[in-house]
DNA sequence: GACATTAAACTACCTTGGTAGTATCACCTT
DNA sequence: AAGGTGATACTACCAAGGTAGTTTAATGTC
C-alpha cells in the first residue's frame, strides 16, 4: 500500500500549480507566473520562490532549457487528490467514506442529473463488491 | 446565506479541540488537557495557549469559575464540517460535488451495508430536489 | 564591447499553527 | 502568615506557506 501521508497537507498556491502543471505537462516559471497572473496577481520571484519549495519537497521537479527552468510535476494527480481526500475524510468523519458522502449529499445542493449518475456509480460498486 | 468563509482551515490541534467540546459540551482547559493526553502528550500550557488563540479567533468563549476557565465551542458543528466541506469540493473538484462523491466511492472500500444506505440517501434526494 | 532584458538564485519577512518555559495569581492548608 | 498547589497569563520559538526585494547570470541588440 503506498503511503503518501506526506500529501495529506497542501497550501491553496502549491495546488494551484501542481493542478497547472497536471493540465500543462511542462512550463517554465515564468510560464506558471503568467498562466496564474489573472486569478493570482503574484511577484514572478513569489512564483520561482514557492516551486524551488515545492522541488525540495519533492513535489515538482525540473530540466534546464538554456537558462530557463522548465518544470513538471513530480507527484501523480490521483495521488494527491486521494491524499486529500484521506485527510478529509479522516479529519471529520472518523475514517467513514460513507460519512463523509451522506453528509456532501445531505447538506448540498445535486441536481437531478449527477444523483442519477451517483446512483449508476453505486451499482457499479455493489456489483464490483460483490 | 451565512458565509462561514472563515472556518475554511483550521489546524489538527483546533479541530480536535472543537470536536471535544461538541461533545462533552464544557470543559475547563485542564480538562481538555486530561481528556487529550493519552492521543496528544502536550504540556497543559500548550493547551491552553491553544484555547487562547481559539478565542481570539472566535471559536471557542469561556466563562470563569473561581480561578477556572471553563470552555465551551462558540461555533457550530455543523458550520465547521460544512466549512471544510466546502473547500475540500472546491480546491479538489471545482466545486462539484457530485464531482467528488463520485471520486470518495471510486476510490475507496465501501461495505455493501454503506452502499445500500447510500442508495437510500439518494433516492431521498430525488424525492426531495424533485 | 556596452547595455538592456529576462530568468533565476539568494535572502528576508510576515503569518499562523503548534509547542512549551516562566511568571503570576488565587485559594487552601497548616 | 507562610507555603504549596493548580490554573491561567505572558512570552518566546519553530516550521511551513506565502510574499517579494535585490542580486546575478545569460541572451540578444546596437
Amino acid at each position: 500500500m503506498k503511503q503518501n501521508s506526506h500529501l495529506r497537507k497542501l497550501g491553496d498556491l502549491q495546488l494551484r500549480i501542481l493542478q497547472l502543471l497536471w493540465t500543462k505537462g511542462e512550463l517554465p516559471a515564468s510560464g506558471v507566473h503568467a498562466a496564474l497572473q489573472s486569478e493570482r496577481p503574484l511577484a514572478p520571484t513569489t512564483i520561482a520562490t514557492m516551486l524551488a519549495k515545492m522541488e525540495a519537497r519533492g513535489l515538482v521537479a525540473h530540466r534546464e532549457q538554456g537558462r530557463a527552468f522548465i518544470y513538471r510535476a513530480a507527484v501523480d494527480s490521483g495521488a494527491v487528490t486521494r491524499g486529500l481526500g484521506d485527510d478529509f475524510v479522516q479529519r471529520l468523519f472518523a475514517g467513514s467514506v460513507a460519512g463523509a458522502v451522506a453528509h456532501l449529499l445531505r447538506t448540498r445542493e445535486v441536481n437531478r442529473q449527477e444523483l442519477d449518475q451517483l446512483e449508476k456509480l453505486i451499482k457499479e460498486e455493489k456489483r464490483r463488491a460483490k
